[in-house]
DNA sequence: TATGAATGAGTCTTCATTCAT
DNA sequence: CATGAATGAAGACTCATTCAT
């Protein structure tokens, strides 16, 4: 059950080379982030992220699908945590509001042009369609018991992540002065307004 | 008043070339996007694209500027035209939404993250913001006129942006059997519901 | 049927290259044969090669292709313009033993390890072999008619291309204070002899 | 006399290393035979070849050499066994053609250009004069005996080993149906036609 | 103006060699 | 001695930009 020291190094390093990437890209751009200027931030040599990975592409890879299955796991616990629809609601939305806050390099590679060649079209959307489809599936099931008013939930859901993507997008200029939190809330009740029967 | 043969052909060549970079970069995005393919998809010699653009990076601001300008010239008009707050907001949604469908390429490249190094961040927004400025403060005068609840006004405004953004997005992604006109009518009726009293 | 000037020059372009690459790689082998230095010989700069050659590997074909080809041209039609079978296999001697020393730098490529694994065997082989099956075959004839022993003349084509290229390596070397003429005519006796009857 | 393990072990291993190169340049070509393949296959790490050898360079000349010795010593064993020139000439391209059979490997890397650039061309060219400059003194004795025909003995000692290594490379490249010894007897047969009185 | 051949700085990637353990 | 992770120099290739015609 434990590590060798040589395994520890290894992840460590790995994981060093990741945050480099992220860090890097997030600055310039997956088309300009050289991989000296990776190395450099990871402080190693170029040859040796050829040993952790195969290609500047992988790397690129490597930090998305960290990345992104970190959130959508963090969305859906808390999502799952929440009970009721609202409460599940202001569970999406916090959780992605949060995230950007701690994570705000992955947030501007995220929705980059090269996120979307770098993974298969398939991949890239369903680590956003996982939770969502959560989401519709709570709206529905609300609209069933007639908590709220009957609407296509799968598109509700959809708006929902709309808003949250462009109220992070404004957070990252720089344009808040709230807390996630009263961001979250304030989409939250946004739409449940909408939902209002 | 008239333009000479040579302005008239001038401008034609400007266009052409924009035209192509459109096309081109849609395809393959701003990294990928090559000097060699714009040329050839304008008709023109590579060399002739430098003497209308200083440089690649320029071309691309191009496109970009045309294009947004023309969208936000468009959307303004016809919220302009709308009289009630309700059809201005199915105006922008509108207007954005076929613009979407007649300019795929342009909408393509809009969020990638080569338009937002390309232009200063500043200038990026404020092709956006006008309507959406606008349409605040028609938000805001309709609470004001007590038509709809006390809402933060510019916050709303963008959280339409948001879903009219999100929307087109997955409609470009081949999710839609609905026309513009009626995803634009749902996201308005959507809007609508989150603001009524 | 006249050619432009660009043709002209592509040409010539062309022909450097294939020239500064044949000197480069007889000095340094294949593998050490390098870009920057083909470029330099050629007088152009290293991005002009790309232009003519789509990689360093197609650089060696060319170089091979062109050379091998006019080699076989030329022993093919010195074999046919001499008439008795002993002046055929001076024919071929000859041509080759003058052609390497026109063409040092090809004779030093051409039995390279990676003349081998540049083009396809067959390819490879079928330069020589055309006329040693031409020499075979007129080894054959000979023999029906009786002009000399019957021999297995395939094998002893083979064998007057072994000893016509180890020769020609010997010169190579430096080993030889003979003219071609007189190599061959020794080779020629040689071989004339063990056909004698 | 005795060795102490210590010896034993270093002697294997510098062994084995030389047998892993050996494979590994005849697969790839030494260019492209590369250390951590060797390492793989010598079964060691890449770093303990650097114990043994102080560079891939010095891989390569031990496996030539130590080949190549081999084979001058085996050649002269069996040149020296034989009693008539006849039987001298059998030996040497037999001696040749069985040892290819055994170490195709070494025969293929033996004329490749690397082997040249690796070897002083002396060093390289004296492993196979020894045996030569044997059979060209059992040729002039034997033309001094009246038995031969006189013609310069060291010319056609080459031919003859021309002719074998022709042969061999025939075989090695799935050419022939024949056992050693019967390309051996020809091309000993077809020589000795050639120096008959 | 228009052309497109030429340029060479800039990138990814490989791999012989070193070195800390 | 043995290891194999780390190094970084070196090389093939790309492509925005220039320039002679």
């Amino acid at each position: 059950m434990t590590k060798t020291k040589q395994q520890v190094l290894s992840e460590f390093r790995h994981s060093e080379i990741v945050n480099a990437a992220r860090t890097v890209f997030a600055r310039k751009g997956y088309a300009s982030g050289i991989m000296d200027e990776i190395a450099k931030e990871a402080g190693v040599a170029k040859g040796t992220i050829y040993l952790y990975f195969k290609s500047k592409h992988e790397i690129y890879r490597a930090v998305l699908i960290k990345d992104m299955e970190s959130l959508k796991k963090n969305t859906l616990e808390r999502m799952k945590a929440a009970t009721t629809l609202r409460d599940k609601i202001g569970a999406f939305t916090l959780a992605r509001l949060e995230n950007s806050e701690e994570r705000k390099d992955f947030f501007r590679i995220m929705d980059s042009d090269s996120a979307h060649l770098s993974l298969s079209s398939r991949q890239y959307r369903d680590w956003l369609r996982e939770p969502v489809l959560l989401l519709a599936a709570e709206i529905e099931d609300a609209a069933k018991r007639g908590e709220i008013r009957p609407l296509p939930a799968e598109k509700v859901a959809w708006l929902t992540a709309d808003i949250t993507r462009g109220t992070i997008q404004r957070r990252l200029l720089g344009k808040s002065e709230n807390t996630p939190a009263q961001d979250s809330e304030f989409l939250t009740s946004f739409i449940w307004s909408a939902l209002a029967i």
